[in-house]
DNA sequence: CTACCGATGCGCT
DNA sequence: GCGCATCGGTAGC
């Protein structure tokens, strides 16, 4: 189980998000590892991208060197963790969905307020719940041997690709990766004002 | 399983 | 003030 060089985060994040997929989330402080099965790419030449108005003090993590974490606050109530993808000033990066959970199973169901084991992880918003994750952990190193990081322990699971879930901007282009036999994924949602889809959207990868 | 709806507070126009 | 990369509850199929 190897920690992902930066390297890994050095390029386009569609690609990067793809290859999440099967990745290992890693909170070594809190005893906490799972799997990744499903994330989604954003870059700031598409307007739902937080980096697609510029750079702010919110968004500043996306437009930093590759591998870093933002973590954004959204609804209120939910934390949201991404990883920086691309070259340094490119403002782009991988929102991770939602993931397996392997070990420190006790400690997430105490922060999810015991919820069925299958939705721990199940969606951006719970994951960030689960894993504890707030405003301290955006601009994160993740690969500067921290106890947050991702890893790879060599398993390389079928990839589905389709377009990403409840976003009212580019609500088409299909940059939502997920595992192909995972029953962790998060239910897809269509956003309210995004129109009606087109026929065939999802394809293997 | 799908569909709807309210909660909740921050960032930005 | 408006909208949001969401979630949990409830209702219905």
């Amino acid at each position: 189980m190897n920690r992902l060089p930066r390297s890994f985060f050095a390029r386009p994040a569609p690609a990067v998000a793809h290859d999440l997929v099967g990745k290992l989330l890693v909170k070594s402080d809190d005893g906490l590892l799972a799997r990744i099965v499903e994330a989604e790419a954003y870059t700031d030449d598409e307007p739902a991208c937080h980096a697609y108005r510029g750079q702010t003090a919110r968004n500043a993590p996306l437009f930093g060197p590759p591998g870093h974490a933002y973590v954004y606050f959204t609804y209120g109530m939910h934390w949201c963790m991404n990883t920086a993808t691309g070259a340094a000033g490119e403002g782009q990066g991988c929102l991770l969905r939602a993931a397996e959970p392997l070990e420190g199973l006790d400690l997430m169901r105490e922060r999810r307020g015991g919820v069925r084991d299958r939705d721990l992880l199940r969606g951006p918003g719970r994951l960030g719940q689960a894993f504890g994750l707030g405003r301290d952990d955006s601009g994160t190193d993740l690969c500067d041997g921290g106890t947050l990081y991702i890893a790879d322990d060599g398993t390389r699971p079928a990839v589905l690709t389709g377009p990403r879930v409840g976003v009212a901007l580019a609500p088409d282009l299909a940059w939502r990766f997920r595992a192909a036999e995972s029953g962790h994924v998060s239910p897809y949602k269509r956003h309210p004002r995004a129109g009606n889809a087109p026929a065939g959207t999802y394809s293997g990868g």
